[in-house]
DNA sequence: GACATCAGTA
DNA sequence: TACTGATGTC
C-alpha cells in the first residue's frame, strides 16, 4: 500500500494513518499548477464572476476545465486551460474544486500582475491553496480557499459546424457591444460573405457597424476574417455580450461563432494555442428581439 | 497694561474695548503658521477625520501637536507638526485649538494641493483663521472654523522599547492590509528576524503574506527593514489598521512597532524628520482574535 | 493597470 | 456618514 492510498484512507478519517503520514511530512498534494502570469487567471476570474457565483475547476492531468451556466441560463461560461499553459503542472487524479468566484476575485486581488501563481490541491481536498510570489521571490502570499460542493450540471456542448466563423480584434468587438448598448438592450449580427453587420434600434434611434473582411498581411492581428458556409442572422443580448467582453484583455482576437437557431459562440483564446475562454449565448427569437 | 491684556478684555465681552483695537486694527495674532504645502495638512486631517470628530490642536513655540482617542477607545492619534516644518511660525503662547474635523475637512477641500496654508489665531479665539494662497499669489482664500471647548483627556503615551520595529514601503502596509481585510477582521502580525508575517483566517478561507527582510542599496525606500530585540505575535484588528493606512500618502514608508501586550505603534513621518503622525492600536487579546 | 471619482447601500 | 462596488480617465 503506497502513500497513495495512505492519503484516501486519512481523509476518510483514519486519524491513526492521517498522523504517521503527517509525521512522515507527506503533504499529498494531488495538484499543482504553476502559472508564470497571475494576470491571466486574474483576467479570466474577472471576466466571468458576474455570469457565475460559484463553480467547479475541473482538474486532470491535461489540464484545467471550467464550465457554468449562468444564473438566468441564458448563457454558458467554458474555460480551459491545457496543462501546457502552465509553467509546471502536475494532476495525479481527477479533483473537482468547487470554488465560489467572489472569494477567489477577492484572494486574486492580493497577487501583482507579474507574480507566479500557484495552485494547489491535496486528495479529497478542503481547501485549495493560492500562492503568489513576486520573481524577486521577497513577497510570498499564501491563500486558502474553502471549497464547496456544487453540483455539477452536465453540459454536454456539442462541437458544432457554424454556419459563420467570424475572426476580429477583441477591442473592436467590445467597442462595438459598448457603442451599441447606449442604444439598444440587443443586436442583430447579420453575416454575409465580404462582411458582418452588428445592428439596433432603440428609443433614441438606431445604429449598426458594418465590418469588411481585411486581410493586412502586416498587422493580421488588426485583420477581420469571415468563413461562411451560409449567411445568417441573429439577436442577442448586449447586456450578456457587453459582460463576455470583459475577457478582451487576455487576447487580441476574438471568435464569434453563429448557426441559425444555437447560441452564439464568443471565443477567447488564452495564453497557449490550445487554452480558451468560451461564452455561449442564446439568440433572442421573434418578438424578444 | 499693553496690548495683550487689552485683548483678553475684548475677548472677555467689553465692546468698547474691543472697538477701540479693532479700529486701532491691531489684530492679536498669537499663532501663525505657514505650511508650504496645504497637501499636508489635507491628508493629515483625511487620514484622522474618520477615527476621531472633534480635537484640540495644541500649540506652542515648537509646533502644533494632537492627540485624540478614537471614539471607541481602542485606537490613538498622535501627530506632531514641528516648527521647522513650517516655511514661517509663530505661536507666543500656548493656545489649545479645538477644532471639528468634519469643518475642518469641508475647508481643506478648498485647497489646492500646491496652496501655502496658512493658520491663524489670536489669543482666547474664538476662530481659527485659514487661508490658501496659490504659489503665483493670484488667488487667496480665506476661512474662519467656529473653535470649541473639547475637552483635553491628558494621554500620557510612554515612550517604550519596542521588541520589534519593521520599517517597510507604506503602500506595501496598505496594500497588505486592503488584501487581508477581505478575508477577515483581524490580522496577526508574527515578526522573527529575518521576516515578517501578516495572516488571518474568516469564513472564505484564510490568508497570509511573508515579507523578508530586504537590503537594496539602490531603492532603499522598497526595503523592508527588521529591527528585532525579541519575536513578538500580536493579533489587531484590520478595520483600524486600513483606516490608519489612509496615511499612506504622507510618507513612503511606515515603521511598525510591536511589544507584546502593548499597543502597536504605526507611524508615517512627515515632512521634516521629527515630524509624524502616529497611530496606536491595542492588540486583541485571546478570544478576541 | 492603477487611480480617482461617483453612485448606491447599510 | 462611511463603505462598497462600478465606472471612467490617465
Amino acid at each position: 500500500m503506497g502513500y497513495h492510498q495512505n492519503s484516501v484512507c486519512a481523509r476518510r478519517g483514519n486519524a491513526l494513518v492521517q498522523m504517521q503520514v503527517q509525521v512522515a511530512s507527506m503533504p499529498l498534494i494531488m495538484l499543482e499548477a504553476r502559472l508564470a502570469q497571475a494576470n491571466v487567471f486574474k483576467k479570466v476570474v474577472d471576466a466571468i464572476k458576474d455570469l457565475v457565483q460559484d463553480c467547479n475547476f475541473d482538474c486532470n492531468d491535461s489540464g484545467i476545465a471550467l464550465q457554468a451556466m449562468d444564473n438566468s441560463h441564458v448563457a454558458l461560461v467554458s474555460m480551459l486551460l491545457q496543462s501546457g499553459a502552465f509553467e509546471g503542472f502536475r494532476c495525479d487524479r481527477n479533483i473537482s474544486l468547487g470554488i465560489n468566484l467572489g472569494s477567489l476575485t477577492k484572494v486574486l486581488r492580493a497577487a501583482g500582475p507579474d507574480d507566479i501563481l500557484t495552485l494547489k490541491a491535496e486528495d479529497a481536498p478542503d481547501v485549495v491553496n493560492i500562492t503568489f510570489e513576486t520573481t524577486s521571490q521577497d513577497r510570498i502570499s499564501e491563500y486558502d480557499i474553502k471549497l464547496m460542493d456544487i453540483d455539477q450540471e452536465h453540459l454536454g456542448i456539442p462541437e458544432t459546424e457554424y454556419a459563420a466563423v467570424i475572426t476580429m480584434p477583441a477591442t473592436e468587438f467590445q467597442r462595438i457591444c459598448r457603442d451599441l448598448s447606449a442604444l439598444s438592450e440587443s443586436v442583430a449580427i447579420e453575416c454575409s460573405k465580404d462582411g458582418v453587420k452588428f445592428s439596433c434600434t432603440g428609443d433614441i434611434g438606431s445604429g449598426s457597424v458594418h465590418l469588411r473582411s481585411t486581410s493586412d498581411v502586416e498587422k493580421p492581428e488588426n485583420n477581420v476574417s469571415i468563413e461562411m458556409n451560409e449567411p445568417v442572422s441573429l439577436t442577442f443580448s448586449l447586456k450578456y455580450l457587453v459582460n463576455f467582453c470583459k475577457a478582451s484583455g487576455l487576447s487580441t482576437s476574438v471568435k464569434l461563432m453563429l448557426s441559425s437557431e444555437v447560441p452564439l459562440l464568443v471565443e477567447y483564446p488564452l495564453v497557449d494555442g490550445g487554452s480558451h475562454l468560451r461564452f455561449y449565448l442564446a439568440p433572442k427569437i421573434g418578438d424578444d428581439e
